[in-house]
DNA sequence: ATAGCCTTGATT
DNA sequence: AATCAAGGCTAT
């Protein structure tokens, strides 16, 4: 073993450093230069060490020549006897095991240079108790070229690590580590560093297991970078103050148990995240968090994100221990949101509103930084401060972009209410809901039909001509959509070269013309989220031609003039309600096309024109394989999906003013199989039923979204990593769950009740019986909604899922959400849907019927038992023998869902459900009355009201 | 790296 | 032959 080393030790440094050490090897001996102080206190009275080590007398003459050393050793008090042997200079020395029990190395060092050639370091087992280590240093600098560690057990055991370091800078050209099981136990460790800059042109580190408990670490690091590929920490209590943090990680696993973090700038680059706390403390004034698959394990906080950015000045989370399952989730003074801190603060108005999809919660508002909201049940009692930004950034991007749309302007929102709206609501109120449900129903979410319609018909009319990226002139279809020249460009050179860009900022940078240039990572986020495709990039390069979505094109364009038509003869104008300009809104890129088309083209054009379906090079460096198949891929190859999803026609939709006439009546409509004679027939279906239909998602929407999130969750994770069909299945189902609730959430009487006639009844009810000691309205129409969707999700999933089977009509196969086939051999469950589906099938369950029964089983508990007699009756009226019919299978459906959320609750404690689950945070038991839960994940899901309503309840 | 202009070639 | 959305080229 070499080394050659060369140390200054400045005057007066001083290094404490107790160690307990039992088993100490050459190479701690050999390695540093503390080995100088050791040397004066080794306790001899070990003899009965049975291994020698001789160190070469050159080396201590070399060391000890030097004057700084002398101050060094002559500084140390032996701690225990006093040895001689380092007085004899040059002398053999020798010790070996066991030699020492504890011994208080104290070092104040000004300057310490390290310089080693090569450093190679062979240990069996190295264990290393410390019970206090305080460096001082001023500036380390340590130049290795090639730093090579084999350890086969190392640990560490530190009770207090404290190390001060002015600028620490580590150049390594190559280091290597290979450690098979790795623990390190510290008590407290303290770094404090100004400058930690880790430079490594090729870090290796081979760790079969990393393990790193720490009880409280605390780490104070001014500008830190590090990167790695796969880290998983375990700490206690994680307490980590950074001023600039920038973390490449690929697949980022933590389990801490406490968890503060100090960060003025944080960038974190994950792939995959996944973070265990029980609690968790985020101090962050700039937090920016790129993550694909971000999972946070926390008792009740869940965080689901495709592209996470957080914003915080001020973000700490309060989850205080309470007797049992519910404790309380606090959450103070959190400033989550698009907007910074700083500017939460400030008086927001409509001309600092940035007009990009991200504002929704810059609504115009009381200039409040945060709101206080309660939440209490029996078991448990939340109490949070979120503003109105929270739920916003920590859910995924697909779930609430579209709610943004409809929220950002609720200066649109009094606008056509119509007398059979009235009379509508009447009739529903009167004939089918609780008088509770009703009331609780009444503060739903904002007219966002209406006002969609009307936002839609002035952005289109203002930016027919503008890119939808950054505004400059249009100059053609390119890549699914209308953009400019230069967005074309850089959209294919970035897909094209698989460009990865960051942003230095907060991701939420401005893209106009004369500012796209500079940040190409928003540039390129905002490409995507307006809709253009990747897959229209060829990955062959083939020039010229015309691909699949020439059709769309042309199509889109006749709508484009449709839409022009429609708006001149209904007289559309508002422009006094135009919001600004820069940014248009077309958060809700959707894709519609002919449901039917998929299976059957899947089938059609499976066995030619491979090349076709492979997925372009981008998409498969992206997305990774194409491993969301699984077993349906022989059925239908993922891109295919895209391949024959249609281009805008959701706007169409939304084109028809009067919401009367029923979607499917207008030529193009997605759903021509579905009503082969419908499009004469809506005048004669009851009004609830229209505005039911009107409220139903449509299906390709839901499809291209949660396809979207899925792709975009696998690219997270390692190629290598290919997740289970249990666990595809069940982020299928979870994000259909999120569609769900969206669907709850924009159900009729939510937003039509909101402006209703008599608003002060409305709340004038809500304060009176219902919840007489509720602070506010909002938080108790939440909890209640919770309490329905608690009820009902499951159903609401199998019907899904049921009436997706139902319209695929194949026995033998699935259709997925995600448009893809799976064969029905899945389990017993699968086929007993199957059965039910085809039993459904034979009814003609179509669209309407199923609108109706979600919306029944969302509003009224008793349905699905069909416990209250008389309310099927009721709904007989409405719906003719046919529906009670279908009423009467409900309960199948009930125990279906039943059977399977016992099955999910199995795999869940197998551990074979992926985390950070809604469909988990459902699976909790049900309160069996009006007392709400306060799940995390259906409370972000629906905090989204929450601010609207107490907005509105001040305004009042 | 950007963006304006050019070339290409399946579709019509 | 015309179209027009792809990719390519190149001055900036
Ligand atoms: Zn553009
Ligand atoms: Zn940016």
């Amino acid at each position: 073993m070499q080394l050659v080393a060369v140390s200054h030790w400045g005057r007066g440094s001083e290094l404490k450093f107790s160690l307990t050490c039992h088993h100490l090897y050459k190479w701690m001996v050999y390695g540093i230069e503390l080995v100088l102080g050791w040397k004066r206190n080794w306790q001899t009275n070990t003899s009965k060490s049975n291994r020698q080590v001789k160190l070469p007398s050159s080396y201590y003459d070399h060391v000890l020549q030097s004057s700084s050393v002398q101050t060094l050793l002559s500084g140390l008090s032996p701690q225990r006897g006093s040895s001689t042997r380092g007085e004899r200079l040059g002398e053999e020395m020798s010790f070996g095991e066991n030699i020492i029990e504890h011994i208080t190395f104290t070092l104040h060092v000004s300057t310490f240079t390290l310089h080693v050639n090569t450093f190679t370091l062979h240990v069996n087992a190295f264990t290393l108790h410390v019970s206090t280590f305080t460096l001082h240093v001023n500036t380390f600098t340590l130049h290795v070229n090639t730093f090579t560690l084999h350890v086969n057990t190392f640990t560490l055991h530190v009770s207090t690590f404290t190390l001060h370091v002015n600028t620490f800078t580590l150049h390594v050209n190559t280091f290597t580590l290979h450690v098979s099981t790795f623990t390190l136990h510290v008590n407290t460790f303290t770094l404090h560093v100004n400058t930690f800059t880790l430079h490594v042109n090729t870090f290796t580190l081979h760790v079969n297991t990393f393990t790193l408990h720490v009880s409280t670490f605390t780490l104070h690091v001014n500008t830190f970078t590090l990167h790695v590929n796969t880290f998983t920490l375990h700490v206690n209590t994680f307490t980590l103050h950074v001023n600039t943090f920038t973390l490449h990680v690929n697949t980022f696993t933590l389990h801490v148990n406490t968890f503060t973090l100090h960060v003025n700038t944080f960038t974190l680059h994950v792939n995959t995240f996944t973070l265990h706390v029980n609690t968790f403390t985020l101090h962050i004034s700039t937090f920016t968090l790129h993550v694909n698959t971000f999972t946070l394990h926390i008792s009740t906080f869940t965080l689901h994100v495709n592209t996470f950015t957080l914003h915080i000045s001020t973000f700490t989370l309060h989850r205080q221990s309470v007797s049992d399952a519910g404790a309380p989730l606090t959450c103070s003074h959190s400033t989550l949101g698009k907007q910074n801190g700083a500017r939460d603060k400030q008086q927001i108005d409509h001309q600092s509103l940035p007009a990009t999809a991200s504002i929704r919660h810059v609504t115009p508002r009381p200039p409040m930084a945060s709101r206080q909201c309660n939440f209490s049940d029996k078991r448990s009692a939340v109490k949070s401060e979120w503003t109105e930004g929270v739920h916003c950034e920590i859910s995924m991007r697909p779930f609430w972009l579209q709610q943004q749309t409809h929220s950002e302007h609720p200066d649109y929102l009094c606008v056509h209410r119509s007398q059979e709206q009235a009379a509508l609501l009447q009739q529903v109120s009167d004939q089918i809901l609780p008088a509770r449900l009703l009331s609780a129903l009444m503060l739903g979410d904002k007219a966002h039909g209406v006002t969609l319609k009307v936002m839609e018909y002035t952005y289109d009319d203002d930016l027919e001509e503008l890119c939808p990226v950054c505004g400059d002139k249009v100059s053609g279809y390119h890549y699914g959509l209308l953009t400019c020249e230069s967005c074309k460009g850089f959209f294919k050179r970035t897909v094209q070269n698989n460009k990865r860009y960051t942003c230095a900022e907060n991701q939420e940078c401005k893209i106009d013309k004369t500012q796209r240039k500079r940040c190409p990572f928003c540039r390129f986020q905002k490409c995507l989220n307006v809709g253009m495709r990747l897959e229209a990039v060829r990955a062959d390069r083939m020039r010229g031609g015309r691909n699949k979505f020439g059709p769309m094109y042309k199509r889109d364009r006749a709508l484009k003039q449709q839409k022009k038509a429609l708006i001149r003869s209904s007289g559309f104008k508002l422009e006094s309600a135009a919001p600004p300009p820069a940014s248009p809104l077309q958060s809700d890129y959707s894709f519609t096309g002919t449901l039917h088309s998929l299976p059957t083209i899947s089938k059609s054009l499976l066995p030619s024109t491979p090349s076709s379906i492979t997925p372009t090079d981008y998409e498969a460096n992206l997305y990774g394989p194409p491993s969301l198949g699984m077993a349906m891929q022989s059925h239908l190859p993922l891109t295919t999906q895209y391949q024959y999803t249609a281009f805008p026609g959701r706007a169409i939709k939304a084109e028809c003013p009067d919401y009367t006439s029923s979607p499917e009546s207008l030529t193009g409509y997605p759903y021509p199989d579905m009503y082969p004679s419908a499009s004469p027939q809506p005048p004669s279906l009851p009004p609830l039923v229209l505005e039911l239909l009107r409220c139903d998602p449509d299906e390709l929407v839901v499809q291209n979204k949660i396809v979207t999130h899925l792709q975009q969750e696998q690219s997270g994770r390692a190629r290598l990593d290919k997740p289970s069909t249990f666990s595809l299945m069940c982020r299928m189902a979870d994000q259909t769950l999120f569609s769900i609730v969206e669907w709850a959430r924009s159900c009729i009487f939510f937003k039509e009740l909101r402006s209703g006639c008599n608003e002060l009844h409305t709340v004038t009810v809500l304060r009176g019986p219902v919840f007489p000691q509720s602070p506010t309205v909002a938080v108790l129409t939440d909890t209640y909604q919770m309490k329905l969707l608690h009820n009902c999700w499951s159903e609401l999933l199998v019907l899904d899922h049921i009436f997706r089977q139902v319209q695929h009509g194949q026995e033998d196969s699935i259709l997925l959400v995600t448009g893809q086939e799976a064969e029905a051999t899945l389990s017993g469950l699968v086929q007993r849907g199957q059965e039910l589906a085809a039993r459904l099938r034979a009814l003609q369950l179509d669209r309407r019927e199923t609108a109706c029964i979600k919306f029944l089983l969302l509003f009224n508990p008793n349905v699905k038992l069909l416990e209250d007699q008389a309310f099927v009756e009721g709904v007989q009226e409405q719906f003719q023998e046919k529906f009670s019919q279908l009423v009467v299978r409900l309960p199948e459906l009930r125990g279906l869902s039943t059977q399977a959320e016992d099955y999910l609750c199995y795999m869940h404690l197998s551990g074979e459900v992926p985390c950070n689950n809604l469909l988990i945070e459902m699976l909790q038991p049900r309160e069996p009355v009006c007392e709400g839960h306060t799940r995390s994940s259906v409370m972000c899901c629906l905090c989204s009201w929450r601010g609207e309503h107490v907005l509105w309840c001040l305004e009042l």
